[in-house]
DNA sequence: GGTAATGTTAGACT
DNA sequence: TAGTCTAACATTAC
């Protein structure tokens, strides 16, 4: 589930696991996931060298490498995971990159879907998505928050919240968390958002995301996230039943009790 | 066996 | 021009 709180973790498990450690080989079944290079020149830049850090940009993970400019970049779309195993151990199906460590492990990055992207760029603006992204939700100051709100009045508030250019990190579950957070409809524009909402919007984007990260994505049930697609039940009220709509052409799951449209 | 799935993007449409 | 909608990507899980 790689939105902002889940690629974090991937962060910390990859700082974890794979920095300075000499990389021995990489491969790769599944090339096409490969951009801004061909394999070869990636296993050629690769080989003999080790991670020197890494950081996380909305939902992309940067990873700097010794010795040479260039950062290896994952993107990992809808189905992505890392996992750090020892070599020749339980064959992985859904491995679609294996970075090999001299010290017999391996860096594993799943993609059931193989909608996931690598990158190897000097500058990771070389990314158009990045170039482009928005600013970093976790610190993005009131006023800064309020002038993008106030950019994309006409815009619905879920795709708003979706839109990496407006806002980076937050994805399709987190998106609906926020706006149960604050109370507010999904069907709503940003026009019709009032002063109130608007602030509670921004309390609940910080909230949200900042405690997702903190209990590692140990969910209570007063999560949102615990009941969409389970048992429907709204954690505020078990007599309230969630809903879901398909809204910014995404399943989009609320409670319309709690968050009325009429709220202000 | 049909359907939906945590992301992104291009192109058509209003 | 700006915002919305749909399909496509490729594959699995239920």
């Amino acid at each position: 589930m790689p939105e902002l709180p889940d690629v974090e973790s991937f962060k910390t498990y990859f700082k974890e696991s794979s920095l300075d450690k000499v990389i021995a080989d990489v491969q790769c079944s599944c090339k096409d996931l490969i951009r801004n290079i061909n394999f070869k020149d990636l296993r050629h830049k690769l080989t003999g060298k080790s991670f020197r850090d890494a950081w996380r940009r909305g939902k992309f993970l940067i990873c700097e490498i010794k010795d040479i400019p260039e950062k290896l970049i994952f993107h990992f779309g809808m189905t992505g995971d890392l996992h750090y195993v020892k070599q020749n151990t339980e064959e992985d199906r859904f491995a679609r990159l294996v970075i090999k460590f001299e010290n017999e492990y391996e860096l594993r990055l799943l993609s059931i879907r193989k909608l996931a992207k690598i990158y190897l760029v000097k500058d990771p603006e070389e990314i158009k998505l990045i170039k482009e992204m928005g600013p970093e939700p976790l610190t993005i100051s009131k006023k800064d928050f309020s002038k993008i709100l106030d950019e994309h009045q006409r815009k619905n508030i879920k795709a708003f919240l979706l839109d990496q250019r407006n806002i980076a990190g937050i994805g399709n579950v987190y998106s609906d968390e926020i706006l149960f957070k604050a109370k507010i409809n999904p069907h709503k524009n940003i026009e019709t958002v009032g002063l109130e909402q608007r602030e509670k919007l921004y309390k609940s984007v910080k909230t949200v995301l900042r405690e997702a990260v903190d209990c590692n994505m140990y969910f209570d049930s007063s999560w949102l996230i615990v009941h969409r697609g389970r048992d429907m039940r709204c954690p505020l009220n078990k007599n309230h039943k969630l809903k879901k709509e398909i809204i910014a052409g995404r399943s989009c799951y609320f409670c319309p009790s709690c968050q009325k449209y009429e709220n202000h």
